[in-house]
DNA sequence: ATTATTACCGAGCAAACCACTAGGGATTGG
DNA sequence: CCAATCCCTAGTGGTTTGCTCGGTAATAAT
């Protein structure tokens, strides 16, 4: 039940994207140096990202890449999705109605892994980009009045 | 965001074991067999079902294996956890708290991921090995009423 | 016009993981 | 005894993961 780094990774790089959102394009060197993770990877994960429609990119230099839309209008479920596959966590699910279900009692565990991923999907696209911003800025002002205290 | 298939065939098995329950031991084969599962590869996973104590063994001839508990007091999650690992979508939250999290916004993340996890976690264990076998009479049930209709 | 900066592309690759298979041994009922 | 059954370890071919390497193309700045 793990996500691979690919989701991991493309996240925090929406993430980073939509942190810079209105400053222009924004170079992928810097949001994998700042985002720690190997830029020639994260070009990889970012031309899906890009053929998916979720980011456009500026060629050239002082180039880079913008959210195609802005971050409220963007979840976390959309990026997954693209950088993942579709939520499912079994194979059976994605195939057409009664494609690959011969066996009559498979139909019992279907059921459950509908559940599964419909609880997954739900949560995954109850964030937006704009929330995550949103609460990270908050995150760092606790950390201003905490830095008060001492 | 896949389950192997040990989580998969394990769940079945233990469905199937979970229909028998009350018969004594079922061997290995005969579940292997109705649930269409390599018989070896079957023997494996149930194996780590053992040593997580969720069925015991009969040796010997007309052995086989039994639920440890009743079929009610067995969840989906109970199986899934011990043959899949720790449910969750990233690693860093089985880490111990602020282990892997060295960035500060990587935590905007892991709360989304914590949220994921605990969804999943809920659905998996609203389920009992008893409530599927209960939906499998019911679905052959009404197979046999569809049957008086044509 | 040149250069530096960027995005874009495809190949390769080591390590890990998956879904088994093979080949035995140990235990027990008949 | 012997057949049925659980138990254990090791190997294995294929796929996936998480990269690296080495380039090409476009564009802003000079």
């Amino acid at each position: 039940m793990k996500l691979s780094t690919r989701g991991e990774y493309g996240l925090r790089a929406m993430f980073d994207l939509a942190q810079h959102y209105g400053e222009g394009p924004i170079p992928i060197k810097s949001v994998a140096e700042r985002q720690d993770i190997s830029e020639h990877y994260l070009e990889q994960l970012i031309a899906v990202l890009r053929k998916a429609g979720l980011v456009k990119s500026v060629r050239g230099a002082q180039g880079g890449y913008i959210l195609s839309r802005d971050p409220e209008e963007i979840t976390v479920g959309d990026i997954i999705r693209v950088l993942e596959g579709p939520i499912a966590p079994v194979e059976c699910l994605n195939t057409g109605e009664g494609e690959g279900c011969e066996r009559a009692e498979t139909c019992v565990t279907r059921d459950i892994w509908e559940k599964v991923r419909d609880s997954i999907s739900d949560v995954l696209d109850s964030f937006t980009l704009a929330d995550m911003v949103a609460k990270a800025s908050k995150m760092q002002q606790n950390d201003k009045y905490y830095m008060y205290y001492i």
